[in-house]
DNA sequence: TGTCCAGCTTGATCTGCGTCAAGGCGATCT
DNA sequence: AGATCGCCTTGACGCAGATCAAGCTGGACA
């Protein structure tokens, strides 16, 4: 059965590696029926750009393996991380032609894509599908606030630390980890991908990476491997908001 | 008759002083006779918290005049904004019952709410306003996205002058100033509220302000109201994408 | 086995913005 | 008219992080 979940079914997907959410509605035969029919896969290397910003974008799109991001660019070359979409998360807007950002696949991905015309024709035939996709939307919002604190008003170090506690967050969601004892995961991100996301120079990133290691905040072995002795320790370090966790 | 517009409908409400986006639905009389059932009007002074985060939140709202901050603090006391709220902005969450940013009224404020529990019980049933809802929840998200670029890359100078644009540009929409000639507005924000908007401290807003004045790029009358005698070259300080305007 | 290169680390130095501190200005109250 | 208070400006100084520069490390390829 295919269940891209609009709509939180986490059914296996008969065609994708992985569960996904955020593609398809509730198991109807005729809305699936449907979905199957707009519906397309592609896929990309490291390091391949998705779309421009700017470009002519006609699909809208799922995750389903791999990680890609969101950046905008200025005219002199700065630039600033503004997404990262890992499996299961939607890029695209309903109602809009052109890219906003440039999408950028960091490692090799799979996309699930939605050629968008049919797609919003579906939406609203199907509520439920806009509603799934306003719940995920707020979800980006409240999530792209909690960076902005970062970005403002964090230090280098703190802003690092936070980094690894959303990394290692994301990726324990993502395994289902339901993790007691040292938590272990593998960056995605290049030093200067990580710098872009934190609005820092590849330098300071790599200074203040070594500096936790020193701390022993967190052991590296290797450039990407990370190890998380005490979670606490690190939430401390990033300066966030007590409780380690979710207010949502 | 009554439309707060959450579908664009942009009558003059009959008990509000301007015509406000993101409250009720298509002007069907139905709906309007519930919408009206669920609202209620709350006024604060400048300066009144509206809510704390994590406390309860049993409604949403939209502002009918005056505006609002969002904003999040950090434990040592560091604050960042996080979203500031115009007339005909949207707040609050279905499906979530506490704030989880502060909101507070910056100049005098009205907000029309809804109960919470009834207005999802009509999005359910108006899919329109589910609709409206994930539009403007997307435009806010393009907005902060726009807000992390300027918070994580942008120099001191360019985030004032950025922020003097936006302004500029949100007043001229609500005031419907179709606007050619020298652009004039006054500024709702203290120096202290700039700068928790930019990431800055209250001192080098004021430097940069001075400076922008210096240099021409902009003149103050008192202390809050600015005029700008060349929108094109305030553009340019911000750093913006050129063609000043809107590939939305 | 060497060499090449992308990704990373580390050092030295510079600078934009934060911090601390001292007033100025205008509105409101007495 | 003076006192008070919130808001703002300006100066002096220090530091976190940027910039510039050199070299390391490990994997791919000949």
């Amino acid at each position: 059965m295919v269940a891209h979940d609009l709509v939180f079914h986490h059914q296996q997907c008969h065609d994708c590696p992985i569960r996904h959410r955020a593609v398809c509605a509730r198991c109807e035969t005729d809305e699936l029926a449907r979905l199957e029919k707009i519906k397309y896969y592609r896929s990309f290397q490291a390091g391949q750009t998705v779309i421009w910003s700017g470009d002519k974008m006609d699909f809208v799109a799922s995750v389903v393996s791999g990680i890609a991001t969101l950046t905008q660019t200025m005219e002199d070359g700065r630039r600033q991380m503004v997404g990262m979409l890992l499996p299961s998360d939607f890029v695209g807007r309903p109602g809009r032609s052109n890219a906003a950002y440039d999408v950028t696949a960091t490692t090799d991905l799979v996309m699930c894509c939605f050629r968008k015309k049919p797609f919003e024709d579906m939406m609203l035939e199907t509520p439920h599908i806009g509603q799934r996709l306003l719940e995920m939307t707020l979800d980006e919002l409240d999530a792209a606030r909690e960076w902005m604190l970062l970005l403002g008003r964090k230090t280098a170090r703190e802003k690092i630390a936070s980094l690894m506690a959303i990394i290692a967050r994301r990726d324990a969601a993502l395994r289902a980890t339901d993790g007691q004892g040292p938590l272990v995961f593998d960056l995605p991100l290049t030093r200067e991908e990580m710098a872009d996301y934190l609005g820092l120079t590849l330098e300071t990133v790599s200074r203040q990476i070594s500096a936790l290691k020193r701390d022993g905040v967190i052991h590296l072995e290797g450039k990407r491997h990370i190890v998380v002795p005490d979670m606490d320790r690190l939430l401390e370090e990033a300066g966030d908001d007590s409780d380690g966790g979710f207010l949502v």
